[in-house]
DNA sequence: CCCATGTCAGGTCCACTGACATCA
DNA sequence: CTGATGTCAGTGGACCTGACATGG
């Protein structure tokens, strides 16, 4: 049989269990968008914008963890489809704050709620108070990172 | 400023934190690869023989969350630069186990010693209980989402 | 026969780097 | 001038599908 399952004796190493992790959900995430014709960055840029409305290209880019150049690509994507706009012309400076449209919102409504199970039943085996020990551990990993 | 920091409230999700962190942590440990020549496939591979040598092409993309067509690719280039070396024919079935050559083994020494700083200092706000526990719930959270 | 493996090929997707103009 | 921004262009890595030969 295969010498590779589960537990090589790297998962000694919380890096690598990190990286495995974030495989894991991305491809579980990415099978349940694929059908609602999206990605996770997409997906993810349509979230921030229901929480923040009025994004920059920038900023979205910032919060969803690549360059603004790709996250450029995305929103022209996103408007292409009718999901989300942005002003011709910049209201202030270079800034293009961004909005969801009507469409944006139902079909995020949709896919937010394909994501949430997903994110259920990864935390299936994990308690309330777990949860937020997590929350709490992946905090500091990434402030440690940045230090 | 930018409303886009740290704490959108986005980090009252798991996923969305366990990507953070993911990313956070690939760009760092690219950072102190890349002066070595070295991508964090590549990197993984050869950790993955260290510890267990003769690991087969499928096996390695397994372990490194890769197809094995794309390892196949990432071999090729390690065997070229002379890092690994595989049997010419298979000594048994298709399977051509793998091993580090000495190059290798001394490439892997430096990386991983550069790779197990960042490491630590993702960790550093953890004891090793705590470090315990954070692999511990990742381990249940791979679980939950393979059901 | 069925399945896993190693490998090659072609096409696609996605994110990155580089570069440039614009504006506070 | 500096720094942030929006955007265009090119590049690279990893994916997928398909294919084929080989061996348990």
């Amino acid at each position: 049989m295969s010498q590779v399952e589960r537990g090589v004796d790297l998962d000694s190493s919380v890096g690598y269990l990190l990286k495995q992790t974030a495989s894991v959900l991305q491809v579980a995430i990415d099978a349940v968008l694929r059908p609602l014709g999206m990605n996770v960055t997409q997906y993810s840029s349509l979230e921030l914008l229901a929480q923040r409305p009025g994004l920059s290209n920038s900023e979205l880019a910032r919060g969803t963890f690549v360059t603004r150049q790709s996250m450029n690509v995305v929103l022209q994507g996103l408007e292409r489809d009718g999901l989300v706009s942005r002003p011709v012309v910049a209201p202030v400076g270079r800034v293009l704050p961004t909005q969801l449209t009507p469409l944006g919102r139902e079909r995020l409504a949709t896919a937010s709620a394909a994501v949430r199970k997903v994110e259920d039943r990864m935390r299936s085996d994990l308690d309330t108070n777990e949860s937020a020990q997590l929350r709490s551990m992946l905090n500091r990993c990434i402030d440690g990172l940045q230090r």
